[in-house]
DNA sequence: AAGTGGTCTAGACCACAGA
DNA sequence: CTGTGGTCTAGACCACTTT
């Protein structure tokens, strides 16, 4: 039972601690590492270890010849995660729910059968569903197509968001969604759906979800109403190597 | 013109090559660590320095104990960056060029300013510009703002990448991108400017893009036709820390 | 020129997985 | 048990930025 933990990342964990509670507030220009070691009493590869880290995680910057500066006190947040859309409503405060209009199983067409990497003969549930928020409104209506492989039924619980079921049905673990957005004018069944005038702007969203191996396992395609829903994306410079 | 390159990136490259052509196959175990060092005449420290970054690269796997083994050939594009729009149609094989339509240096809006995280009575170079493809069909309308203390001014060159300027002038280093997406329908202004009808459905984009210690060096209004553009984004699944 | 981070060496012992 | 990666030491010299 006892835990072993490496001595650089002790020293990691103290400088993270000393920079997010401001005791080495922004700006601070950090001693330099041969002088850290001798502080803490150990080499200056070790000292150098625990540094290094916290470069990589974006609170301090170094520069040769010039020294090592703390530019941030808390953790980088600086990057967009893969999220359902009933957890993505859910952090912005929104409560939702799901109501299934069909649950079937085909052949997609191609373009879907493509983006699933479905071969020949290969089928996939076909799920349709309107996503309201508390007060009735209608949202978002979706169309979802996850392969017959995958172990889904029709008559599973399709309230509960899907990435659940796909996790936990076929065990999988999902590794990142490609979503691809666009603009769209509401059709006649679009609109009598979503409470919508015919031709107004949508929000469409097409997301295919990959788990590992590239091995796709879900297409949504979504068409949500510009008044209230907007798409945010919050992107990483390349970092330069 | 100095062209000093640190061996361990010279041995990284070289591992790297090797894995990307298939000479060291998806599936593969590497030689022992020491053994590597040997085989290069290096030390060490010298080669794990080198497999570390491939490590980070998601090219190779390793186990303590068991070994480091190969799992991916090809460098991992599971994430997106933030790119300029320039650079974004670039890649996709379509070449545009930018007219300046208007730039001043205004008090912008209360929204705008708060975005830019500016203080009362500072100013922000404002920047309306048409993009279009190579036949000429106009694809976006974008309204820039970027701050006065970056240093850009009204004479400055419009027709290339902004952000070029922004690192340039400023001396900044952007660091990530915050963008909001959403579908507006087009109004008389903008449906005569990008040549489609009044309240046809445009793709809105808001970008927010920051430098160093949080700070907003530029604010992008963009209105795009949804016949010419879709917006990518590959999002990774949060990871466990 | 001085000081800082960047690279590199030649060792050593420890923790962990597999046979 | 053996072998692997993980950690650590005590040096050294080099490249870069600032003074």
């Amino acid at each position: 039972m006892s835990k072993y933990v490496p001595v650089y990342k002790q020293l990691r964990e103290m400088l993270r601690t000393q920079i997010e509670t401001g005791q080495l507030p922004v700006g601070t220009t950090l001693p330099p590492e041969v002088e850290l070691a001798g502080t803490f009493g150990v080499s200056r590869a070790t000292m150098r270890n625990a540094i290094l880290d916290l470069v990589e995680d974006g609170l301090i910057k170094r520069k040769p010849g010039a020294g090592t500066v703390v530019i941030r006190s808390k953790p980088e947040e600086h990057r967009s995660y893969f999220r359902g859309l009933t957890e993505d409503l859910r952090r912005r405060g929104i409560s939702s729910s799901a109501s299934v209009l069909s649950a079937e199983v085909t052949r997609p067409n191609d373009a879907i059968a493509d983006h699933l990497k479905l071969t020949r003969g290969e089928s996939a549930l076909k799920l349709t569903r309107l996503r309201s928020i508390a007060s009735g409104v209608p949202l978002a209506l979706l169309h979802s197509y996850v392969p017959e492989w995958v172990g889904i039924k029709v008559d599973d619980d399709f309230t509960r968001p899907l990435y659940e079921l796909v996790e936990s049905v076929g065990k999988l673990h999902i590794i990142y969604g490609h979503d691809v957005i666009g603009a769209s004018a509401a059709t006649a069944e679009q609109a009598e759906l979503l409470d919508v005038a015919v031709g107004a702007p949508l929000l469409s969203i097409r997301r295919t979800t990959f788990v590992e191996h590239e091995r796709p396992v879900e297409y949504v395609q979504a068409y949500l109403r510009n008044d209230l829903y907007e798409y945010h994306a919050v992107l990483p410079r390349e970092t330069g190597r």
